[in-house]
DNA sequence: TCTATTTCTTAATCTAGATTAATGCACATC
DNA sequence: GATGTGCATTAATCTAGATTAAGAAATAGA
């Protein structure tokens, strides 16, 4: 358990690193996200003050995902096995209840709808990261983002 | 904490339903899923012998999914409280552990390699349940897969 | 302040997968 | 054996979102 200080874009954790410690966010913002075959990095979750970021994958051995600082941060590093215990039962369950809802709405709901469910659920979020952050969530390009946004205040959908 | 013995198609719980208790599947074959606005359904898990099915949302009061029997089946209706607790830990890690590749896997592969994943991961799920129903999970419909399969075949891709 | 690099937007074109519809098949039930 | 019901497949058409390419706007760095 220690307290790392971020500059923004330092990268705390990398693809196929040893996977067996999660990140108390204390100040600042950062972000999980993956990268496929073509390159493409794909935006798992953002983490801001409060909220823990890590990778809970199959093998603590090696991490699917990368994890890296959007604004200078202070983090507080703890070792998995230790973090993820019954006093934290609770926001285990959380984490599930929204990767389920995240799946429904990927599976279920159009690009316009995904993005106004992110506004509302995480308004703060949106004034700190840019647009094609916020797509990459959404599972999404930029430029699709930008097109759908349009044509829903056009049609004063909004 | 209850036996419950359940013929196929039997609805366990459903949308909207109080929603505190967590499914151990003893026997057979459950499924859970959301249905949306324009009434489609979207298979959210399957669970068979050793697994636990639930709806982990947010409100207790209120499930967001369906929960029911694909085959005739026997599960243990336990208390949602009670059942993940800190003995259980490690299933939920592994709960996360899925929904995070899930989410992964949704937003940067195409159809073909989430159906193979899924064929590898679950070869006995393929086994007993029709293929329109792997589509739903998977995000596409029957006929998607139907084609997608068919080429992927032909090219000797498999 | 001036210049750079990022970010956002628009537009044209393309494509994976959706939709609609028809057909064949494997069943179960009568 | 005839008839119904659900499932899988094929094919034609459609569409949400991807890709590619510019340019405009915003932000950061010097």
């Amino acid at each position: 358990m220690r307290r790392l200080e971020l500059i923004k874009g330092q990268v705390l954790q990398r693809k196929g690193e040893l996977n067996n410690k999660v990140f108390l966010v204390e100040k600042g913002l950062l972000y999980a996200y993956a990268i496929d075959e073509k390159g493409k990095e794909h935006i798992f979750m953002f983490a801001s003050e409060g909220w823990l970021v890590a990778d809970i994958s199959l093998n603590p051995n090696s991490s699917d995902l990368f994890i890296e600082a959007l604004e200078d941060s202070i983090v507080i590093e703890k070792s998995r096995v230790n973090e993820l215990n019954s006093s934290n039962l609770k926001k285990l369950e959380r984490r599930i209840a929204v990767l389920q809802n995240r799946i429904i709405m990927l599976m279920s709901a159009p690009a316009i709808d995904r993005y106004d469910h992110f506004v509302k659920t995480y308004p703060e979020i949106v004034q700190r990261v840019p647009q094609k952050m916020i797509a990459s969530y959404l599972g999404i390009t930029p430029e699709a983002l930008s097109k759908v946004k349009n044509i829903s205040t056009k049609f004063h959908k909004k």
